[in-house]
DNA sequence: GATGAATGAGTGTTCATTCAT
DNA sequence: GATGAATGAACACTCATTCAT
């Protein structure tokens, strides 16, 4: 049992045990005495360093999104040639790291919770908006080098951030047991040809 | 307050009172003392006619995926000319009425318990299988009958019900205020082109 | 499940399910609901014959008891030789079958509940003075015959009932595997010294 | 009413409420929320301090037991002679002090439980081979100063253990009023002759 | 005779949180 | 910074029992 870390460091590793234990035991499962048990400290020092529970929930959300957003994920605008950039772009987008960047069980955890819990869907609002802005506007730029025939970007979009989602759903009930990338190879061809296609 | 009523009456009334308490205050919050509180009874005798809360839960689920899988919400055999069926179907899957079937927060309540809980994770894999095997038979009927150009059935199914999932995803943090119909005609029209087009 | 048998029939094959419950479940274990279940029938039909939990215990007591006292059992006034009427009494008395006429669980269960319960206390004290002045009797008979040399056979019958006792809580932290009988060999034979000796 | 108290003053102070509300209440009315009554302290603070029940009751055992085995009760190898050692410890056995060091009913509740519980059977069974084997050393040792005559001493531990025990029966159900002592003394002496007449 | 509806008290336990140290 | 004492609300569930049918 480490003493005397500062918050600086605690926090961090209490929101990793916080996410390990909200895997294995589900939102509802995760209390405070268990995340504090799996670290081996006492829980009044987790209320010590969040105040509440209600506060370490959103800090685990900032920090999750934040993996979300990080440039080396999604953001290929280094790649000058546009068919290159946009062949990784979809790559990126229909990959299972890229789907998997936070467990589906927490995500669609915190994804119910968005439900009842304004400050957790602003969150997801803005992430979802800042990805499918983000894409429009590489959109755009695919649509001016002639590599898609796009009539509504924004739409486009749209589109491309439904059926990212969806895949989940696909992976979790329809895969029979065939990996991930399997149907998402298939979902990333459509949406391909219907950029392509100008079906969108 | 002994009213009497028998188990034919009384299992519905709790269900839907269970069903509402959810609404409301989410899964985790739906405790057995809300939801007697609700109707007026007494907790005991939710247990005297479910024996435990899981039951209930699976019983309930039963009970909303039945509406799901109900022939009039997705089945139009009825119909005869292959074209307007074609519409119909397409209508019908990209609906507000099917999507909310039941309540969102419910639905991907029981969604991310079904990470944790295979009970429910079974009942919804039996019915996303049933509706993805429904959606296949019915678009070789139509390939059969020109009216698309599907490859893989089989895929074109996985695809559209992926897309159906998603649009809930959309309209909770994208739809920026407008119906759940607008986008939902877009994926609609997208959706339509890829089959027609032959892109899966 | 047998319907409509009157009480005579009903009562003691309830009995018998308490006393199995007991024996698996312990006293406090032994709920209506887990005793009905055994039989396949409604808790309330219980409640229906005996009117209340305590009555059906002092019932199933008052059964037990009988067992106890039936003549077959200790009463040996039938074998007229006094040696060997002393012999087959004693021989009863250490023998694994009296020992455990009744299961010492349940036994000792209901001793238990003596020390709060009146109604348990009295019964298990005329049980006991009518087994020890049956003793008495007999040494007395014994005494007269010139078989043992007891001062007081009152003392002396306490005292057989008192080890008789004793020797459950042997067999059950001291027997260290072997059978019951091998100490009760023991103590019979001590006992038998002790009357013979006149050392009570 | 926060008092702040430490584990090492709580914890005693909540085994004895709870040793007292089972002399009154029995085992299966000791519920954890009348004993925190009597302390007037909040029923969580005990599962504070004991985790759950079934530890505290553990811990309830243990604390008896060793008041049972503390050497100034039944260690009297401080006598060297050894007539006056054998009076003594036949004393003590036979003394009501030693047999109501725990209350009757507390005994008897735990040796009743002891039949469904494998961790207080284990507890009921080292301190019975404790007493058991204390005994056997010490008639080994009044043996050999030719005080009593002992053909088995290990029989003979086990025989005076279990008079031990069977003497509460008697002072339960056969006692008619009078004190515990009366009949204990006529044991003591039926024992000592059966050690001195060498009959075990 | 038998069942089911309904109650209400009670159980042990979990939980987030506050406060004092 | 860290721990432990203490609380109080809440939870699912068990139980014996009553009443109507």
């Amino acid at each position: 049992m480490r003493k005397n870390l500062n918050a600086d460091r605690r926090k961090p590793e209490i929101l990793e045990s916080y996410y390990q234990v909200m895997i294995q035991e589900g939102i509802e499962g995760s209390s405070i005495s268990k995340i504090a048990k799996r670290l081996d400290i006492h829980p009044s020092l987790i209320i010590h360093y969040f105040k509440n529970k209600e506060n370490m929930k959103l800090e685990l959300i900032d920090l999750l999104i934040n993996k979300f957003e990080s440039p080396e994920m999604i953001d290929f605008r280094h790649i000058a040639d546009p068919g290159k950039r946009f062949t990784a772009l979809m790559d990126a987008i229909f990959s299972k790291q890229w789907s998997r960047t936070v467990e589906p069980s927490v995500h669609f955890g915190f994804y119910y919770l968005s439900f009842r819990n304004e400050e957790i869907s602003n969150r997801f609002e803005i992430m979802f908006k800042w990805l499918r802005d983000h894409l429009a506007e590489q959109l755009n730029f695919f649509n001016d080098a002639g590599i898609i025939q796009v009539r509504d970007v924004n739409k486009a979009a749209d589109y491309i951030v439904t059926i990212m989602e969806g895949l989940e759903f696909h992976a979790q009930f329809l895969a029979e047991g065939k990996p991930f990338e399997d149907f998402a190879q298939t979902a990333k061809k459509t949406v391909r040809a219907a950029l392509e296609n100008g079906d969108i």
